[in-house]
RNA sequence: UCCUCAGUAGCUCAAUGGCAGAGCAUGCGGCUGUUAACCGCAGGGUUGUUGGUUCGAGUCCAACCUGAGGAGCCA
């Protein structure tokens, strides 16, 4: 057997005999000519069967291979500018193939399909190009946050799933059984966090996450990965800063590692190429005013109707979109009303109806990828906003405690990866950036 | 939870209330440069479910089921 190779790195082998452990992409032929799309989880190449070369039998043998039929080929790499695949370039001349299972009638084929059907075969549509393209940017976002952060000198400390009570006592949980008790999936680290940077000044967790809202939109999972760095002595200006250069090297990173595979995504990449700091910073309360002049230029009435906000109302996500079309990089929203957001925020010096909070919203639509605020630290206004809040203050204790026991300015944010994986591949929908995505109407397969 | 739309061959979709159709996929035959090839032939149907109107329902009516998009909520 030949050198066995992988077609990632197919261009060091040119003129070479090689072997090649894959699957049949695509298949089409002309006459003596047989034309194989061969991949290998690694890119896809063209692989070429010549009948006088091969002789009548193997050639019919190529020639009834079904897509997606598993084989292992052996065949001689030369370049030739007409040869698809990813990376592209070269293509296999094939002088013998073990045929390890012959496929036929599989399930996805190169014409198009409704999203039902291809959800339901998920655990084949991950073979497709795009999807594949998709999970590889993932995984290369993923090591971007762990790089970065471990670099900035932050420790990876885990926080429980299985958690006693609302963190936040806003979104809707999943419930468990634990022996007897009630529990909840955990839908944030966060105040495990916030214990944590106290004994090692710079954390992150990062890990599934869990929303039992019924929301059925683009933008929504029910089990999704979030990133949530927390820091000891932060305010919330260094926080910003800490975003624009954390989201500013995720974007660089995947620009220089996944080119092909954004190209295959047909992804604009001029619009990643401005990501870098500083990021737009606006109020909450310049927002409003944006949007009171959004609202002005409207002649639609039903999206002006969409459009309306007060002072003191959150953002909906018509308000969000219009928003960042005002900008062509993310923007920071800062200082929003201490009533819509969570009870932990500190609140904004001089004006107690405002908090030290911040999200990010990423542009071209894609929604808020980043929540965060700088967090209380006084341990009487925390009882308090516990209290105006009407939760339990037994399970708070321990995060009373933390303001009792040497308490310090800190902050922290949450990066949702779905929507930023959405936001760098542009796609349509969060349920494609992730290989099983959970949602309000699907958790097979 | 609310609003809108959809459900017909393995898949994507046609069919004025009057014979159930096409393309792709599959099988067979043809072709030396294909990129979702092309040409010819063949097989393939409980029209989401239940009930109703009608001489006759894929088509009209009602309820239900399933899915999609959006709103709210959120990352």
């Amino acid at each position: 057997m030949a050198t066995e190779v992988t077609i990632e790195k197919i261009a060091q082998y040119d003129g070479q005999e090689v072997t090649i452990k894959g699957w049949i992409y695509a298949a089409t032929g002309k006459g003596k000519l047989q034309f194989l799309r061969l991949r290998d989880g690694t890119g896809i190449i063209q692989a070429v069967a010549f009948r006088p070369e091969l002789g009548d039998d193997l050639f019919a043998l190529i020639k009834g291979l079904g897509q997606e039929s598993s084989v292992i080929v052996t065949g001689k790499v030369r370049a030739d500018h007409r040869a698809p695949g990813i990376p592209g370039g070269f293509e296999l001349g094939i002088s013998g193939i073990e045929v390890v299972q012959n496929v036929h009638e599989y399930p996805i084929t190169p014409k198009e399909h409704g999203v039902e059907f291809l959800m339901d075969n998920r655990h084949l549509w991950l073979r497709s190009s795009q999807q594949w393209a998709i999970m590889r940017v993932r995984t290369t976002i993923k090591r971007a946050i762990i790089d970065f952060l471990d670099e900035q000198g932050f420790l990876n400390i885990d926080t429980p799933i299985v958690t006693p009570a609302a963190a936040e006592g806003t979104s809707t949980l999943f419930e468990v059984d634990y022996y007897g008790d009630k529990a909840y999936l955990a839908q944030t680290g966060q105040l495990y966090n916030e214990a944590n940077i106290m004994a090692f000044g710079k954390v992150y967790c990062f890990g599934p996450t869990f929303r039992a809202e019924k929301s059925k939109t683009r933008r929504h999972l029910s089990e999704f990965w979030m990133v949530e760095p927390e820091i000891a002595y932060c305010d919330l200006d260094q926080l910003m800063e800490l975003e624009e250069q954390f989201v500013s090297y995720i974007v660089q990173t995947v620009l220089q590692k996944r080119r092909p595979e954004l190209a295959l995504l047909e992804r604009d990449l001029t619009a990643l190429e401005r990501i870098a700091p500083p990021f737009p910073r606006i109020s909450y309360d310049e927002a409003i005013e944006r949007l009171h002049a959004i609202r002005e230029e409207e002649t639609d009435p039903e999206r002006k109707e969409m459009l309306a906000i007060e002072w003191g109302d959150d953002f909906g996500s018509p308000h969000e979109t219009e928003l960042t079309k005002q900008f062509d990089k993310p923007v920071f929203v800062y200082g929003y009303p201490t009533a819509v957001k969570a009870f932990y925020m500190e609140p904004w010096p001089g004006r107690p109806e405002v908090c030290k909070s911040v999200d990010l919203l990423a542009p071209e639509g894609y929604g808020e990828i980043i929540g965060g605020s700088e967090r209380m630290s006084d341990p009487d206004l925390l009882m308090a906003a516990i209290e105006r809040h009407q939760l339990p203050p037994e399970p708070y204790q321990w995060y009373i405690d933390l303001r009792r026991y040497g308490t310090v300015q800190h902050s922290g944010f949450g990066l949702g990866l779905e929507r930023t994986v959405a936001w760098i591949c542009g796609i349509e929908h969060i349920r494609q950036t992730s290989p099983f995505p959970r949602t309000l109407n699907r958790m097979t397969p």
